[in-house]
DNA sequence: GGCAAGCCGTACCGTACGTTACGGTTCGGC
DNA sequence: GCCGAACCGTAACGTACGGTACGGCTTGCC
């Protein structure tokens, strides 16, 4: 079911040297997908191949730690559940949104993901659920909390977290990860991504609103 | 944009034993996905190498035309959009829910997915672009009519249909397909397809019906 | 029957790339 | 200044696989 943590925290073990090759991992990994090699990687980072070896152990252990160390570097601030009144979860439910689809479409996140679902065919390693488990899984462990508060607040109305959650995602992403994937060209500019976060969220209150207002039933 | 039919409709200049080689390669797609070899293709098929590149020219042209192979497989029944009311729009949404549930959660559409979003990153071939044409843009293509015939009989409320289409879309996918891709195990019965179905048909009910009952604006 | 076309099976070629090995350099410790 | 460890750059090795060539078999046509 893949929500088990991936692995031990692996962004403090690593020497600054470390960080930097994987760095430059990544920025090759953005530029040429999936079929980097062992070589360009050691030339754009400097380093010599042994060293790679060493360190990673062979081309799937230095992707996996890639993909970690990308991982590691996005955990966001979580967000107070305090004081929560509609104006506030609703601004909570836009950043979210705008902060997602900000993700989902970056070149990073469009990289990694890709050579996730490639490897996630032939299941040799697990770069998918590391994939799975810093983004979707992660995002719902930091809205979830908000939700619940706005529950309690009396101003959402759901019976389970999970599926208001997997609604909320849906009315956010909706084609949008699947296609930039496929290699549509999608253009997302800041205002497109705010005024679908709004829309998002609007569309999200009008299904888990609480029914105190006007929208009758 | 992607929008372009991509290419001549294949599936009548095949030949029977064609067919059948394509079939070949689409289930040895399924089963190992992008790292199929030639010597496989061939040797599951029972041909030549020598004949596989004669008719498809490289490697690439088989993964294209087993892609467009199977695409020109999965045209489904467009609905008719006459004598509409409310529950005959519920059903057919509801049916085009669970249709697409369907697809998007059998192995052969997470098969092609994989490798299609694995080619998108060096884009020698156009894969992605086959993928997206005969899914997401032709589910598109198929459900608008429906839409349009809902608004013409004042049973649904929207400016944009491709805006009410893609909130359809992303209540009745959700995180199933990315979650798939990335190989996490979501089991979808058929009974789980079923309420996925209604219950996003029920939401986009909620967001699009017409404001003509006891949800009053 | 003779023949050409199409195809199967297989051997072969060339190359790209993962992996290993090694000489040379830097650097911290003594 | 000397030594060993870590590391860089590069050369070398082995293999997997895309692509090609070729001999033999079937089939349809004359």
């Amino acid at each position: 079911m893949l929500h088990i943590v991936p692995d031990i925290d692996t962004s403090e073990t690593l020497t600054e040297r470390q960080k930097a090759v994987l760095d430059a991992a990544l920025r090759l990994l953005v530029e040429e997908g999936d079929q980097l090699t062992m070589t360009a990687v050691a030339r754009r980072a400097s380093c010599s191949k042994e060293t790679l070896y060493k360190w990673f152990g062979d081309r799937d252990g230095l992707l996996t730690a890639t993909v970690q160390w990308q991982a590691s570097k996005v955990r966001v601030a979580p967000v107070d559940g305090k004081g929560l009144d509609l104006a506030s979860l609703t601004a909570s439910l836009e950043r979210f949104a705008s902060d997602w689809l900000n993700v989902i479409s970056s070149d990073t996140s469009i990289a990694l993901n890709r050579v996730a679902v490639g490897h996630a065919g032939s299941g040799k390693d697990n770069l998918g659920a590391v994939v799975l488990e810093n983004g979707r899984f992660a995002l719902a462990r930091r809205l979830k909390p908000v939700l619940e508060a706005g529950r309690q607040a009396g101003l959402l109305d759901f019976t389970d977290a999970e599926t208001a959650f997997r609604s909320f995602f849906g009315l956010v992403a909706r084609d949008v990860q699947i296609r930039l994937l496929l290699g549509d060209r999608l253009e997302l500019t800041e205002a497109t991504i705010g005024g679908d976060a709004v829309r998002a969220t609007q569309q999200f209150l009008a299904l888990f609103g609480a029914k105190t207002r006007l929208k009758g039933l």
